[in-house]
DNA sequence: ATCATCCCCTGATGGC
DNA sequence: TGCCATCAGGGGATGA
């Protein structure tokens, strides 16, 4: 599910509800995730109080202590939800955390391409974080930077813009759309794409994942915002998964390729 | 180094 | 109805 603006949405859920709250209990399951949890999580953790939660990528990282941080990835179908009530753990949930507020955070992962981790030391040193590029509403990430990141890579720009290390937090549903925005076709090379194009996609790219996470990220399948909304973001969504439908700007119809064996979707004329 | 492919896992969907 | 193959928002390991 989750790309930066849903992982964004989470974050600003969790925000309004965990600062200054102390750990009460913690629920883990018998299942591993990605990474098995850390040993002694709950005796760490109980008793602990979060400081304020903040987003790289699409990881959600709360601060407990000086250097000390829990760290959420959703990988594809996790959810976090917030709750009022205590919930017994049922499928699929992996781990609860309760709080002196009488709040509960649950991590609920069918597929298990999630994980929740402890880090300690410097976040950007981390092994998980020290590869990854600039945030897309950076400063950062501008026409150059990018430029300099593509313009001699053999790779098409679909499979570049999902590449972490040069921005972070794109995955195939806002790939796809920023390159819709930008007329860009995704089987494009990186080295074809001139400084004036690497503009437009970077207006873009911000352009469209601001008014994601307006919109409380994108609902598919599986992705719900904390609360039980929808994301409703995909009420904006111009191309993916929109096979054989017109194409907003000039009715052509919108093809499906699969390019690294990941659906694309793109506009044959509009897109060059 | 760079790039494509496979794999982790569960569930939904569609063809036969 | 059942069975099988394929696909899904991610990303790490592998090997050419």
């Amino acid at each position: 599910m989750p790309e930066l603006p849903e992982v964004e949405t989470v974050k600003r859920a969790l925000y309004k509800i965990v600062i200054g709250a102390k750990i009460t209990d913690l629920y883990i399951g018998e299942k591993k995730l990605r990474i098995a949890f850390p040993k002694n999580l709950k005796k760490i953790l109980i008793g602990r109080t979060f400081k304020k939660p903040f987003r790289r990528a699409k990881y959600c990282i709360i601060p407990i202590g000086n250097l000390e941080y829990l760290v959420f990835h959703l990988g594809m179908s996790g959810k976090i939800r917030i709750l009022n009530d205590k919930p017994s753990p049922s499928k699929h949930d992996h781990f609860i955390i309760s709080m002196d507020n009488n709040y509960h955070i649950l991590f609920n992962d069918t597929r298990r391409f999630g994980f929740v981790d402890l880090i300690k030391g410097n976040l950007e040193k981390n092994k998980n974080f020290i590869k990854i590029g600039p945030e897309p509403l950076s400063e950062k990430f501008e026409k150059k930077y990018l430029f300099n990141r593509i313009h001699n890579k053999q790779q098409k720009i679909k499979n570049i813009l999902l590449d972490q290390s040069v921005v972070a937090g794109l995955g195939n549903i806002y790939v796809n759309e920023i390159l819709f925005h930008s007329c860009i076709s995704p089987k494009r090379q990186g080295r074809n794409i001139s400084l004036n194009k690497c503009e437009i996609i970077v207006n873009s790219t911000k352009l469209i994942i601001k008014k994601a996470i307006r919109a409380g990220g994108t609902t598919i399948k599986d992705h719900i915002q904390p609360d039980g909304n929808l994301g409703y973001f995909k009420f904006n969504l111009k191309v993916y998964s929109k096979t054989n439908k017109n194409c907003v700007n000039c009715n052509s119809l919108i093809k499906e390729v699969m390019i690294s064996s990941r659906a694309s979707f793109y506009c044959p004329k509009c897109q060059r």
